[in-house]
DNA sequence: TCCGGCGAAGTGTTACATCA
DNA sequence: GTGATGTAACACTTCGCCGG
């Protein structure tokens, strides 16, 4: 039995932790009510001379000891347990409270790594960000020139084609002629679905 | 001397296995 | 099948030690 608890999987471990933590954040008295304080039992150690109020502190090689075990494995077998306990001179429960406890702190370092490299990532992005409406607002000033100077040349073909033009082809192909590129008229009169009419192809950089 | 941080240990709860 | 019991895990808490 001991080897299948032992076994839990991590949903079970995610679905404990937080059905602890909404025990605590819900079932538990919060703000306003005041949640009484648990009291513990005064100098239990000292009756049967294992916890002794004086009996703190582990000693490096016991911490050393530990330490290795932990890097090795996490979770602590029972069998290992009461070997490392023996070995280390120490109440069996004492090796399951270090590794509770040693399980808690690299959790605690883990979650705080991960905050880290989220934070780190999410101002990254921020930069990012700035950059590209920066180069957005860029070609939009771009991409206003362009209409300015496509309008000031069609008011100037306008004025043009009103003057002297009378070919449905001279009135659409304006002022090509003016720079020797009549045949590329053409081109402007692909298809009716293909042709995009006058300044809709800058709406579509908007 | 005081105080905050750290670590050992206590407490309460849950999930799961076993057994009557 | 079911309720009682035991065990291990976890989060949270308390308490003592130690260094600044």
């Amino acid at each position: 039995m001991t080897t299948t608890i032992m076994n839990h999987n991590k949903v079970d471990q995610d679905h404990m932790a937080l059905l602890s933590q909404l025990y605590y954040t819900q079932m538990v008295p919060q703000q306003g009510e005041p949640k009484p304080r648990r009291r513990r039992k005064k100098n239990k150690g000292a009756e049967n001379g294992v916890t002794g109020a004086k009996k703190r502190k582990l000693s490096a090689d016991q911490v050393n000891l530990l330490e290795m075990n932990f890097g090795n494995e996490h979770k602590l077998e029972s069998e290992r347990k009461d070997k490392l306990a023996s070995e280390l001179g120490l109440d069996p429960r004492q090796v399951a409270v270090w590794f509770q406890n040693r399980r808690a702190r690299w959790k605690n370092k883990k979650l705080e790594e991960e905050y880290t490299k989220l934070k780190t990532a999410h101002e990254t992005n921020i930069i990012e960000k700035c950059r590209l409406e920066s180069e957005v607002l860029k070609l939009k000033e771009k991409l206003l020139e362009a209409e300015k100077e496509i309008q000031r040349l069609t008011e100037k073909i306008d004025g043009v084609s009103s003057n002297s033009c009378s070919s449905t082809l001279s009135m659409n192909t304006p002022f090509l002629g003016e720079f020797g590129m009549e045949g590329i008229g053409d081109i402007f009169y692909m298809s009716e679905t293909n042709y995009i009419h006058g300044m809709e192809w800058s709406n579509l950089y908007v």
